[in-house]
RNA sequence: GCCCUCGUAGCUCAGGGGAUAGAGCGUCUGCCUCCGGAGCAGAAAGUCGCAGGUUCGAAUCCUGUCGAGGGCACCA
């Protein structure tokens, strides 16, 4: 049980003896009100519940606080408890208390922290980057890789049951655009005179495929039927360009239970309906379809959003927003208890209409769509537009290959997501204290060198060359139980305190979509380790002290790789 | 014009009803006979954009206002 929730019972027993005694007067029991104070002198935790019952109570707060102190029951936990300021309990735990973290910690492992979600909100979709399979993908899409997957991780570790998913918008006629472009650079390539159309894709990397096809197929396709060159060039283009992205994805650690494809939404089945036909029915059937002007319109208006939408156009095509509709009529249809949609955040404008289909279909609220602010490239503080080497943006791609997925993840994760990126490529790939990355990891290498030494040298060799993982390592040097009283030092303390608040955060980070927060918190844990690291010796003599500090580092160890686990980025033994 | 997000230390940002507002970078001062100095300790640095309101209590919630960015298609 966290420390938390059995201080709660604490608090919770003492005001139920109170009121039943009648010291106090209160019509039903509040609650603990726990929180933990900024400063460290007001105590470990600090419950607020006098000032908040002050006024049903018709009592100075720090006489009910008195109260309340006088009907606590003696727990172990519990070093002192004193009254502070307008009426705060604030109470100091003892060092047992924190010594026992430790031992929660080497015995849980990377189930430490991990929670539980009931049944009915459980099972989530999660829905990122999306990027068109008709260029490369951007640093944008290279953000939202790192906060779809690092929200998986957390909301995962919290007890949800996620399911990730990529929509290929395959389309539409900017596939049609797309294939064209190809054809185009594949007849200026074998020397024709042809222009770029307006609409297409001028971008060098179609100038690539161009070529690979030539490689392929020669110039057989050049007095070719102009459509048919078209179509073909447009699936093989395709399929390279979604190869691409699974690859550049895969490489980032970034992984998909599914990668939906737009145009199955349009493929009839057996009973001679598609995705499409269905959505459009269930719609209609709720009463929220018309037609005007020669259009099927949505009447999104019905539900907060500013104007009606268009599903089919007049010349009889479908908007792009009515193959949403049948995916989200298709997500729900799978059986999930709620929808996240990550965006980019000029795609706010969308939102409405996209609530107000769920809530169309009777599922108001379950939609969830978290905007991602943008991502600004700088190399040594000068804006970054255009790439030397292709005359482009930087692409997802380029970026990785400079930086490395490490720094990019925990870069990109360092923020908010409804904050905006300056992203800077030379301090991104700083390896000194700039970079936060290096300074969390190397706190972990350290531990595991410490723990290195503390084995055989041939132990010692065989982890360092991969053969042996750490917990073996570890269960080669530690007993079993290790008595912790010996760790008593403000800086063994403050690291196990630090430990305790890990179960917390991944709830409150998975609950409100806050993955980033993991980039403060093993910030914080990596200081509070290097701070023991310098006041304490692990090392030594006096074998009962070694081996407190041993199950010290090993526990700190452990967080530290399940925090950077969390954010996608890896904990290495060595660097 | 309407909608969304954001204004917190020199810079980049946390904190989103609780006590004297925090961290990193940068600046300055110290610390290696010792387990990884890619480290540690300390100092200077603030009208939480501005003005009202709600509250025992507001950086936090509400209203207004100023400033920055983004969005407002029978495009995808």
């Amino acid at each position: 049980m966290e420390i938390r929730e059995q201080l709660e019972i604490l608090v919770n027993d003492a005001l139920k003896a109170a009121i039943d005694d009648s010291s106090l007067d209160l019509a039903e029991v509040p609650e603990a009100a726990l929180e933990r104070p900024r400063d460290e002198s007001n105590g470990d935790w600090a419950s607020t519940v006098a000032l908040r019952c002050a006024k049903p109570a018709k009592m100075n707060p720090r006489a009910i606080a008195q109260i309340i102190v006088d009907h606590l029951p003696q727990s172990d936990m519990v070093d002192s408890v004193n009254i502070a300021g307008p009426g705060f309990i604030n109470l100091t735990l003892s060092d047992a208390t924190f010594q026992n973290v430790v031992a929660q910690v080497r015995s849980e492992r990377s189930d430490f922290g991990h929670g539980t979600i009931p049944e009915g909100q459980r099972k989530v979709n999660l829905e990122y980057i999306s990027a068109n399979p008709t260029g490369p993908m951007h640093v944008g899409h290279g953000r939202w890789a790192a906060l779809g997957d690092a929200t998986a991780r957390v909301m995962r570790h919290a007890g949800y049951d996620v399911y990730e998913e990529f929509y290929i918008n395959d389309h539409g006629v900017q596939m049609d655009n797309f294939g064209e472009s190809v054809a185009v650079r594949y007849q200026q390539i074998l020397g024709r005179d042809v222009e770029m159309p307006e609409a297409c894709y001028a971008g060098g990397y179609v100038k690539n495929i161009a070529q690979a096809i030539i490689d392929e197929d020669g110039d057989k396709w050049l007095d070719a039927d102009p459509t048919e060159r078209m179509e073909n060039f447009r699936e093989r283009a395709y399929a390279m360009m979604l190869a691409d992205q699974k690859r550049i994805c895969e490489g980032f650690r970034t992984t998909f239970d599914c990668w939906f494809s737009e145009r199955s939404l349009y493929e009839k089945g057996e009973d001679g309906t598609s995705q499409i036909d269905r959505a459009l029915k269930a719609m209609d059937e709720k009463g929220y379809i018309y037609k005007k002007d020669g259009a099927t319109w949505f009447k999104s208006s019905a539900f907060d959003d500013e104007k009606d939408r268009v599903l089919i156009k007049a010349n009889g095509e479908y908007t792009y927003f009515t193959s949403d509709v049948a995916y989200h009529y298709d997500k729900m249809k799978r059986g999930f208890d709620h929808l996240i949609d990550i965006w980019g955040a000029d795609h706010h404008g969308y939102i409405a209409r996209c609530e107000a289909m769920m809530a169309a279909w009777g599922y108001p609220g379950m939609l969830e769509v978290m905007l991602g602010q943008l991502v600004n490239l700088f190399r040594d503080g000068e804006a970054v537009r255009m790439s030397k080497r292709t005359g482009e943006m930087v692409s997802f791609e380029e970026l990785i290959d400079e930086v490395g997925v490490d720094a990019t993840r925990f870069l990109m994760l360092s923020r908010s997501s409804d904050q905006p990126i300056d992203f800077d490529i030379e301090v991104a790939k700083k390896k000194d204290a700039s970079n936060p990355v290096y300074y969390v990891q190397y706190a972990h290498a350290r531990i595991c060198s410490i723990l290195r030494k503390a084995a055989t040298e041939e132990d010692a060799d065989l982890v360092r060359t991969g053969a042996m993982s750490m917990d073996a390592l570890v269960e080669k040097i530690l007993p079993e139980n290790v008595d912790l009283s010996p760790l008593t030092d403000p800086s063994e303390i403050a690291l196990c305190r630090k430990m305790s608040e890990f179960g917390e955060l991944v709830a409150a980070a998975a609950r409100d979509r806050a993955a980033f927060r993991f980039t403060h918190y093993s910030q914080e844990l990596a200081g509070l380790f290097h701070a023991f690291y310098t006041n304490c010796h692990v090392l030594g003599d006096d074998e009962a002290l070694q081996n407190a500090r041993l199950a010290l580092c090993d526990s700190a160890r452990i967080v530290l790789a399940l925090s950077l686990g969390l954010l996608g980025v890896n904990a290495p033994v060595k660097m």
